[in-house]
DNA sequence: TATATTTGTGCACACGTGTGCATCAGACAG
DNA sequence: CTGTCTGATGCACACGTGTGCACAAATATA
């Protein structure tokens, strides 16, 4: 049984009125009396009741982030970003993943809607569309980052992709190549289709020729289909002298196929990755790549969560669609060379 | 402004009670008046407040985790493992860093208690005696995960670093070697001293000699730290066949300094690392290292920390320490091979 | 039919905190 | 001395849910 404001009024001899309002520095109380009462607080070891605060101040101090799994390096930055950006305002984060099932999907947002979380953001999931209503019936600010459904989100805060794919092709023209390859991932849909446009832009700009066998598309972004990937592009075309891959994973399985091919990078062929994970700087040789600045991203979605939030409590419409594009940098590492075959 | 139990009362013509009775599967009534009136909540989307519950029943079902950074992958498949773990029994988890900072320890721990968590999970962080002591004061359940403290906890869950560093040296022994390096990280104070006291061990239970230069400690456990401790390791002895690395950067500093000093890995020496992190499979040779179940460890702390709530409504004294022991697995890759040398 | 038992339901209070309104003592002006 | 105002404090209710106890209605028993 813990301390309660009743304990420490019984001891100070006044009402719990006067604890609560001394406490929370209501100016009718005098200096006087709340120093008092705030030594035998801290003498008892209060702690308010969050509970019984909610309840009565519709508001919690708590959000909820739901990502697709926790384990995922690339959610864990996202999410730091998003703690630290919301610790100084006292706000704690609930933490689940869905698994990319709907099912658990419910579960989760249910749990948050039970605990009547102030706000919420979902991670790069592709949100199951009556999930996302019930947080709109409910009322709960919503902030998405790097929407993967078909729908737009009325909060959202995504990676420009498309600037990336430019910054990366752009750095690979400059050293001189001409015929580059793109290794995408038809699984990420929408994202892929944002790099595979920021590449055909760019080579466009520097009116070069978009050839369909200078691209393929594996079914998902993991070594594995970076080896098939880049084993697949060697068979189609003998003359690339650069690859840009979807990600820095895929990236790791086209140095693997070189390698064992015993093609030089990048004397022979260049290689550039997309995100900088933490070990592309560690592959052999060390990966170029585009930064995807995934704790500003997090920590971009929590400072809009938290001014959706201070404005809910406003009367006006002002229920305008926010959207925010984030951009990270190129990374130049020792896997890109200056193209050395014409 | 949600809906409450009054409101679905209301529109069923019965009192709040036996709504709540219904809801909450009372014998007492039956089953067909429990049928409209879940009907009628369905309809309403009717979620109970978790705030108003816990503020009678006493427990939130929440628990709180500390690690000291969630972008740590190691954490996030630990937190992964105690989502999973607790999922099912309906519980959500607070998650939080300390950053290995007294103070923002101190705020966390404050803010869960306010929340008033059912239990607390500390990951590997040297938490502070004063705040471990403000969960004791209020009776929370805690849970330890790999102890840096210098007292023991009452309830712990720790990897078997001895036994791990056992396996390790046992293998590289099988293969021929005689003359086998440690490469420490003095920082990690009582993790470092296991798996050197397991490595040593192992020799001894082989009759072969513990040189003092066969080891060293640097004072981080980076990637760097690997390379200065490699350099030295070189410098110091020139017959060492074989080198055991504190964790997984560290032998990719080493791999690192070999293959520009020309030494080949595993022919001329074997290099195994600690952890298994998700890229020591894709080093340039993939690495030999040992595999912490960090995701089964989450799983184990999490199981015990509800076993402990579960007793805490007993009254017995049944009090007594809980400690437990995770091991993991040997993961033999390319870089340990048979001892050439003799 | 009268009484005992079971069954279904509601009243009223509790959990811990916040707050509108009333109250009371003291200060001050007339 | 009376009346008004100001400052300090408490009463009582509210937030949403759970529960002991009482009570009425229905059913079983004698």
């Amino acid at each position: 049984m813990s301390v309660t404001i009743k304990d420490i009024a019984r001891k100070a001899g006044v009402s719990h009125t006067t604890v609560s309002r001394a406490l929370n520095g209501n100016p009718a109380i005098p200096e006087k009396t709340s120093a008092i009462i705030r030594t035998i607080a801290g003498e008892l070891g209060y702690l308010p009741s969050a509970a019984a605060r909610g309840l009565k101040t519709r508001h919690t101090q708590v959000l909820g982030v739901v990502v697709s799994r926790i384990d995922n390096p690339y959610f864990g930055e996202i999410i730091q970003g998003i703690e630290d950006a919301v610790k100084d305002a006292g706000y704690s984060i609930f933490i689940a993943s869905s698994n990319m099932d709907p099912g658990q999907e419910k579960a989760v947002i249910q749990a948050f809607s039970e605990h009547r979380v102030d706000g919420v953001i979902i991670g790069s999931v592709p949100i199951n569309r009556s999930n996302y209503e019930l947080l709109e019936k409910h009322a709960i600010p919503t902030v998405v980052i790097n929407n993967q459904s078909s729908r737009n989100h009325k909060y959202a805060i995504s990676h420009d992709d498309e600037y990336g794919a430019q910054q990366v092709v752009r750095h690979l023209i400059e050293l001189g190549h001409k015929r580059i390859a793109y290794l995408g991932n038809t699984q990420a849909n929408r994202i892929n289709k944002s790099r595979l446009h920021g590449y055909k832009l760019e080579m466009a700009a520097h009116n070069l020729e978009f050839e369909s066998e200078y691209t393929t598309g594996q079914s998902g972004g993991e070594i594995e289909n970076g080896v098939a990937g880049m084993s697949l592009l060697l068979t189609k075309s003998h003359d690339i002298s650069a690859v840009f891959c979807f990600n820095d994973l895929m990236a790791i399985g086209a140095l693997q196929v070189l390698s064992e091919q015993g093609i030089r990078v990048p004397e022979d062929i260049s290689v550039a990755g997309f995100d900088d994970i933490p070990y592309a700087a560690y592959t052999n040789p060390p990966l170029t790549t585009f930064e995807q600045p995934k704790y500003s991203i997090g920590a971009a979605a929590a400072a809009m969560l938290m001014e959706l939030i201070r404005r809910s409590g406003d009367d006006g419409p002002n229920d305008h669609p926010i959207t925010k594009k984030m951009r990270g940098q190129l990374l130049v590492r020792a896997s890109t060379g200056r193209n050395q075959k014409e």
